[in-house]
Formats: C-alpha cells, structure tokens, sequence
DNA sequence: TTTCGCTGAGAAACCGGTTTCTCACCTAGA
DNA sequence: TCTAGGTGAGAAACCGGTTTCTCAGCGAAA
C-alpha cells in the first residue's frame, strides 16, 4: 500500500542539501543561502536551487540545523502534573506564546515527584534553549542548582532570591486578602482555610496572606485545616468544616472548594445561608457550580505567556544585560468575582 | 552573581567529547565507547574517562547524538485545542507512556484551527521521530497526505481506512448506545441529543449511535439540536431543551451535560424528576455537580497510552511489518456511570 | 619459534546542515 | 589599458557526536 511503499522501498532515503546542490549543479553552501533567503545569491542560480528544491521535496533536517545552529528553537516546559487544570493553562499560555516567536515546547511531567524534578529539568533542557519550571516542589538549594545548570530558565508561581532569573507569579496573599475583606464585610468573624499541599509555595503564599489579614482584622478568627488540593478532599472536608463553627470556609482553591460544595448540598446544608465558601482561581465550573462559586480569577494562561516573554526577551540579549530584561517576580494580581456562594454571616 | 558568571566568562564554551579525550589521554571514539557503555574497552582506560567526565562535568550534546544517532527519542503530540480536557488527558497519556520508553513530548497546539493542522503536523514531525494526531480536523484527502508526509503517525479518535496506520478511538457508538438502552429502560420514549461541533469526527460517531439505537426502539423519537462543546453552549441550550418537551436529555459531552444542569438548577426544573440528562466522559467533575451526573467512563487517558504503544511498536520493527505491531482501529469501549441526573420518564 | 586470529583502541569518515575563507571575475577609476 | 575594489560562488572547516575501518599487540596453536 502506499504509506508502506513511500516508507520504505529503494529510493527511500532523505532528500538531503548535498541532492539539491546536484541536481542544481551548484555547491551546497549555495543551496543553504538560497533555502534561507540570504541576498548573496544571483537569481537566476536561486531558480534553479528553488526549483531543484520543489522537484525533490527537499525540506532542511532541522536535526543538522539545530546542530550547526547551536540552538533547538524549542523550550521545556516541566510541570509537577499534567492532570492539573491550572498547569495545563500555563502549559497551554507558554505554547500559544512560544508559537508566536517561532518556538515549539517539549513538555515534562513529573508527576508530583519533588525528587524527579531535578533530573527531568535538566534532562529536558540538554535537548531545548531554554527552560520554564512551574511551581517547582524541589527545594531551595536544589532549585539554585537547577537554576545554574539549565540556565536559561524561567519560574512560575515559585520566587528565587536571584534578580537575573526571569519570574512570573500568582500574588495569592492579595487573593487571600481579598476574600477575607469581602467575608469580613459581609460579617462573618470565624473563619476556616482549607489549606493545600504543604510543598507547595503557593500555599504558603496564602498562609502569609492570612497572617496579613489577621493583622488587619483584630476581631477576627481564622482557624487552618490541611486538606490537599482535589476534589475529593473538599468533598472530604465537609464534616470538619461543620465542626469547626465557622461561618465562612476560604479554600486553597476552585477544586476544594466545589468538592466541599457538593457535599454540602447532599448534607442538606444552606449555602450561604449558614455557611459561605469562597475559592481560589475562577475556573471554569466555578461559575455552574450550585450555588455558583464566589472566587478569585486569577489569570492562569498569562502566567505562562508571561513566562515565556521574559525567558525569550532574556535568550535575545544572552550575554549582554539580562537584568535589563528580568527584573525579578512580577506578581499577577488576581480580582475577586462574587457569586452565590457567598452572603451575611448567619445571625 | 554566579548564574550570570557561568553563563558567560570566557571559560564558558560546553564541555564537548574532545575535551573529555584530551582530558582522559584517550580517542573521542573510546571516549564515546566508555559513555554509551559499550563493553569493548579496558577496564583502567574506562575508568580514566569516566573520571575525566566527572572532573569536567561533560554531558553529551543531545543535538549532535540526534544528529548522528538520525534519531531524536522524541514524539510529536497535535491537538486541536489544549484547553479541552479531553486532549488535556490524552496529552498526558502519551506523555507518561512515552516517558517509560525514553521518549520525550513536543506539543502542538492547533487552536481548533483544521487549515493550520497539516502544516503544525509536518512541522512538528520534522524534529521529532514520530507523531500522535489527536482528534484532527482536517479533512480525509488531508489526513491522507499527512500520514505519508510524517509517517510513522498514530491516529487518536478517528477512524482512517489503512490498516497499517496505529490508531486508537473511543467507541462512542456504543456508548450512546449504553445512554438510550439506560433511558428507555427508566421509561422515557422522546429524548433530546444535543450535538458537538459538525467538524468533529467523535460527534458522527455519535449520530451512528444514535441510528443504530433508533432501529432498536422502534417507539423511541429522538430529536437532535447542534449546541456545540462547551459549559456556555450547554448552559444556553436549556430553553431549547424545554421547548422540545423531551423527557430525556443525552449530550455529546459532560461539559454540555453539566452547563444544563446549571441552567435547571436556576430555572427550578427538577432533575431527574421532569428531565433526565446525560453526559459523555465522566470528567472529574461528573461526580460532585447537583444532582450527580449520569454518563459514560471514557478512559481519556488510556487513549493516549494505547497511541503510543502502538505507535512505538510500529517504530521498533520499521520496514519489517508495520502490520503486525498495527492492525487497524482500536475500538475503547465506555462504562455506563449512573448518578442521579437520570431517574423514571415523568408520567 | 613462527604464524594465525582475536582483542581493543585510534584514525577517519559520516550525519546534514551553516559559515568562514578563498579566489575568479567583473566593473569602475586612473 | 591597467589596477584596485567589490561581488558572488565554491572549497573546506565546523557543529559534536557515532561508527566503520585499520592496525598494533597479544595469546594460542602448530
């Protein structure tokens, strides 16, 4: 059949540079000038090379390329986990961006091994220019040396003391603050947090948000629960968060606090009649839940299309002043959307 | 400060093969020998280059191996939009499986772009040793040309007529055929499906299950209505759906499924009291929406493994019998998950 | 002791491009 | 008319590995 035929047979071997410059009776140096648009080359020579070119179906090995080049015009992109939608939308900001500057993403998952982390960056990016870690699990020291060692590299959602390395971040402690301020407006005075993965540097973030909180709101309880981060351990939660007295529940995010929702609903208890919940990030359900979910939209897709324009501006002026381009953590603020699932706190 | 330092400074070239070879007295030929573990050289000359490797630090070029080797450990994976959960899921797939054989993910994203799928497939398959289509839009004579032009390809969730592609697709036939039986069984005879995008190949098969489920019952009226994909689209078609004066509401996916539910819930329509609805997928979210929804199990990420299984085996013994490794379609089939989105047709 | 065969390491070719270097040729100025 | 300068194309080096080819040196068999 024809997809075997072509794949195989006598004449399969590639078209390589050395076959055009034949078949158009010039040198090879020639043929790569006139296949990259350099202006050296008279034209009717570049006649004959493009139509050497059209009739093989030559196409360049981008392997030799990249080899010659010194460069892959592809990034790594290395995440703790595929499955979780807020890294997909990073992954997905950092290829759409990439795309547009004429670079391919190769994409790692380490599933949630903070030891794997190491290796895997650096593994991906000995085959790429450069690299974007998202929400590393590793810590400190690891990182630095990661840092050094794939350098260039980008960091999402995690800050490194280090002004040259480009950094794009959440600022989930103003997230926090915004939905205490609004529970606290709407009377609530006892507070839950349902917390996530204690690794994770963005739920640390938050706690210290809840400390500045805290200190803006004197009268103000706010009790901390370790959860995780999925659905089912919102669903999990339910009967501690109805122990604990709360009136409102502030969770690690969208996942949580949908999961503890649901539950609710089936323990038949009124949100936000007596309790109010509020997460974090706004994806996309957060808005079909019952009730719809009060939250914070934070802007996921542009972490990662942030990333990537401060890792690519840094790779323009490599050598030169990579300050000039990083100058450090930007920090994405995010915008409380309040819905249903929030209201005064039961009398 | 010591990022900057070592990316630059003028002892900053990369370490290369010859380096090692001077450093350890020896050929780049041993030295190479001595990386790749090839058991041929002496014993007190291996460890002579392996200490110069470790004194220097040395990591091979994986751009010149590529080179060298005509191979690059690394597949292609194009979607039509990263942002659905569904290639989300078999992007992840691949990516596991592929990693457990030395193989690295590039990802392409089409943005639901069908004219823009040959080009990013050709594209991506030129630095890559193979490519995973995933749902592709693109018509049939365009399949056909890119499967010659990238082979080896493997197709996910759309069935080509040439035995020896890999390919692997849910069979949503028949798993709208588990839906009706489920329906007509709770007594409902008028259902109402609501369709995904024209374009889409997983949405014909579908519309097959539907006629084959429509010759079962011969009593059965099932009326159709294209909404689209999404939790909006599900959302908007609620009056449409209520207008049809069907007992029974089957989507073409959880995402249509639950953006009604959402819609009922605010209109105060019982469900599953005066409607009935279904979903397909059993994303996560399935389980914790109000009431729980009814659907089919697609094990998404299974479809990405099964892609790469097939399409490595066919890479292991090219030029042998690509046949052997791939022998057509392989139909997943779906699990029916019943929730309390689905009750008794209303009297 | 001589010869044959085997082992193991280095030389060199190769993968398929890019780019520097070199030089023939053409034009313009003296 | 002769020469300096400029243009454009080919030869060759290079990117950094792998692999074939070659041959020195050794042990075993005659």
């Amino acid at each position: 059949m024809a997809i075997r035929d072509t794949a195989r047979g006598d004449t399969a071997r590639r078209v390589t540079i050395a076959d055009v410059a034949t078949e158009a009776g010039v040198s090879r140096a020639t043929v790569s000038r006139v296949v990259n648009g350099l202006a050296t080359v008279d034209p009717a020579i570049a006649a004959r090379v493009d139509d050497a070119v059209a009739r093989l179906g030559y196409r360049p090995s981008e392997t030799a390329r990249n080899l010659s080049l010194g460069r892959t015009n592809t990034v790594a992109v290395v995440v703790p986990d595929l499955g979780n939608p807020m890294f997909q939308a990073i992954l997905r900001g950092v290829t759409r961006a990439a795309a547009a500057d004429g670079y391919r993403v190769l994409v790692g998952d380490t599933q949630e091994d903070a030891a794997a982390e190491k290796d895997a960056a650096i593994e991906a990016r000995r085959r790429c220019d450069a690299l974007v870690l998202c929400g590393p699990r590793m810590d400190d020291e690891v990182l630095d040396e990661v840092l050094v060692a794939a350098s260039p590299v980008a960091v999402v959602n995690r800050a490194v003391d280090e002004p040259a390395v480009p950094q794009v971040a959440m600022d989930y402690g103003q997230a926090i603050g915004l939905i205490i301020d609004h529970l606290v407006g709407l009377g609530h005075r006892h507070l839950l947090y349902l917390g996530g993965p204690i690794a994770s540097a963005s739920n640390r973030l938050r706690m210290a948000g809840l400390d500045d909180a805290a200190a803006r709101h004197p009268e103000l309880r706010i009790d901390r629960r370790t959860v995780g981060s999925s659905l089912d351990a919102g669903w999990a939660s339910a009967e501690a968060v109805l122990d604990s007295g709360a009136t409102g529940v502030v969770a690690y995010n969208d996942l949580i606090a949908l999961g503890l929702l649901s539950r609710l609903r089936e323990l038949d208890v009124a949100v936000p009649g007596r309790l109010s919940v509020v997460g974090v990030d706004d994806i996309p359900f957060a808005r079909f839940s019952t009730p719809p979910l009060t939250t914070v939209h934070v802007p996921q897709e542009e972490l990662g299309v942030r990333a990537w324009q401060r890792l690519f501006a840094v790779m323009r002026q490599d050598g030169d002043d990579p300050d000039a381009a990083a100058d450090g953590t930007r920090w994405l603020q995010g915008r409380l959307e309040v819905r249903g699932s929030t209201g005064a706190a039961p009398a």
